[in-house]
DNA sequence: TATTTTTACGCAACCGATTGCAATTGTTGT
DNA sequence: ACAACAATTGCAATCGGTTGCGTAAAAATA
């Protein structure tokens, strides 16, 4: 047992006085072989403790099975779903996942791309990092013919697949639900970012729709971030809860944004919902637990996930170069909860 | 540029008129080759577009500078930040990570491990399932002198390395601050696992600071889960406001279980800390955000990540085949926040 | 029984980088 | 000018499956 050498086909093929190819074609129940000896090969494969040389076999065929997944990082709720559910697909047709964390960065992105394609990866799933300006790097992908296809973050001028929601219409839906629970004046937070424009989506919709219910757009109530995190939403926050007059609501175009705006909020003493409404996006775990319930925007990560995968695989099946690389969008949904709701004004 | 075919060192070895193992050497400047065959070799690789084929020189070479890590899911934030940990380490020494998630499951898990094997990766970093059972699965990287390091969740029985925390003195010091405010009815939330022993050592803890502090051990108080879930967690919760008299103070292994309770003693009416004090485990991200801040126990995933990554390419690296496969104990430390303090009391 | 068709399997090249060893060119010493 | 040696580069085998093509044996048909 000590310092076994791996077993490999050769192996097998000498054990039973077989060409090795015999052995290749047993192993995946190849009609040219006999059910005898696929059965006898497979017996001794497993007796022999045989596992494939999955190297040797992508060397040779110039596929690996293996789907690369690059995304900004694992820890967000919404990307670690959508990681879920691209592995409940990919494991159905056995294929594997490999992740990358490009933590946002271009430049750990760019590295992260040559090295999927340094593996050979039969398919790349990708939501771009933040500082991502230009997708030079994934020309490689597209120029031999591996199938791309980028997720919720993608860039716009890019010929290839896309699964993304509509978030202009999430962006209205989200805001005409604060105007229909009777806020008037409606806060918005929003970040830049060039190539993966969703947040200006979100806020292209909001403005839409203050416009259709004739709320003027007031610029001061739309605070432009730097990065979309918990600290700086409070900072946000605090510059929404000094005007005056206050804004009644606000439409986070994340549940980060809206748990901080809720938090501050209760801090300075401000009533939400009463006061303040706020309606999140992403529906994340945390929604869910802090008081009151966050209102949000659905973010279907594993359907996106699942999708993604699907248009992977059936594209490597197909093989044939479909010019008609489509973009996919799925539904997203308001998630009507405490902190948006006039309900509790009536209980009082 | 249409279809491409993948550039290799033949074609920049037939461009240069030289060898390809002067080129592979070139690339890698290897003291035989001249600065200037080794200068131009490399200008005219980038020119080209050349992506070194991994499989072909993990296959020649039986090793790919690839880290497998094979955890239950991704989506926890303890084991998402042991990634990241992982990650940063590997990318300084230029491994590549590859992740799978075996659900809890044990035949997911052997699957995995098979797969891993089957890619060859040069080692692998591991967080057993909680329905694992036995680690036969492992062996086959034992035997081929694969390095192989557990992590957090550790079979007790396996000659190889660990990092861990110690769940023992976690769990006491738990305990002890929870006494140490004034606690004199703790209760204690576990879970069952034969091989991650961990909930059982995190509770071996608690009863020891009780029997320390002369506090009797009861057994109403010790409620062991199924799961350790939100829902579960309610479900405990709620058995546990209902005894009389009620615990004054718990300490739930996790901070979802701890949120659970926090969340349900509001829900009940019950105020923490004042009436029921609180400590959870893990410090994950959202024992900031609840109200009140939770108090926890410290659980430094992300050192841990990078103490097993060392611990494996250190391994690469001497390859020498050491018997002393040590067992790594990182610190932790008691968090004291809001949810367990009695200050409020005085101020009151 | 002779011949065609199936069935089952073997041969050998191939994928692309690596590496021990041989070969060639260049340099130094005498 | 020539041996001795160092500096460079080339040759060819190797890693382990895969696959097109060829062939022998068994079955079907004439």
């Amino acid at each position: 047992m000590e310092e076994n050498k791996h077993v490999t086909i050769y192996d097998i093929a000498e054990r039973l006085n077989l060409a090795t190819s015999t052995i290749s074609r047993a192993l995946k129940d190849h009609h040219t072989i006999s059910d005898k000896t696929i059965k006898k090969v497979k017996k001794t494969a497993e007796e022999m403790g045989f596992v494939p040389n999955t190297l040797a076999a992508g060397l040779r065929g110039n596929k690996t099975k293996t789907i690369g997944v690059l995304i900004p990082t694992v820890t967000q709720p919404f990307l670690s779903s959508l990681i879920s559910g691209i592995e409940i697909t990919a494991q159905k047709s056995d294929y594997t996942v490999i992740i990358m964390q490009s933590h946002d960065s271009y430049e750990e992105e760019v590295n992260m791309a040559k090295s999927l394609y340094s593996n050979r990866v039969s398919g790349v799933i990708c939501s771009l990092a933040m500082e991502t300006r230009d997708t030079a790097h994934f020309h490689q992908f597209s120029n031999n013919n591996i199938p791309l296809v980028f997720v919720d973050r993608v860039p716009k001028d890019y010929n290839t697949f896309r699964v993304v929601i509509d978030n202009y219409s999430a962006g209205y839906k989200a805001t005409k639900h604060l105007i229909e629970q009777g806020c008037i004046r409606i806060a918005h937070l929003t970040a830049g970012s060039e190539l993966g424009n969703l947040y200006n989506e979100r806020k292209r919709g909001y403005i839409e729709a203050l416009k259709d219910h004739n709320i003027p757009v007031e610029e001061e109530l739309i605070i432009s971030l730097n990065s979309v995190t918990y600290e700086d939403g409070v900072k946000a926050s605090n510059t929404l809860f000094d005007l005056k007059p206050m804004p009644d609501g606000l439409f986070a175009p994340g549940d980060i944004l809206a748990v901080s705006a809720v938090q501050t909020a209760k801090k300075r003493g401000i009533k939400v919902p009463e006061e303040f409404k706020v309606i999140g996006f992403n529906n994340d775990p945390i929604s869910q637990i802090i008081d009151p319930n966050l209102s949000t925007i659905t973010h279907p990560a594993e359907k996106m996930g699942k999708a993604a995968a699907e248009i992977i695989i059936k594209n490597l099946k197909s093989s044939k170069n479909d010019d008609a690389k489509e973009i996919t969008f799925l539904n997203t949904e308001v998630l009507a909860r405490e902190s948006s709701s006039n309900e509790l004004l009536k209980d009082i």
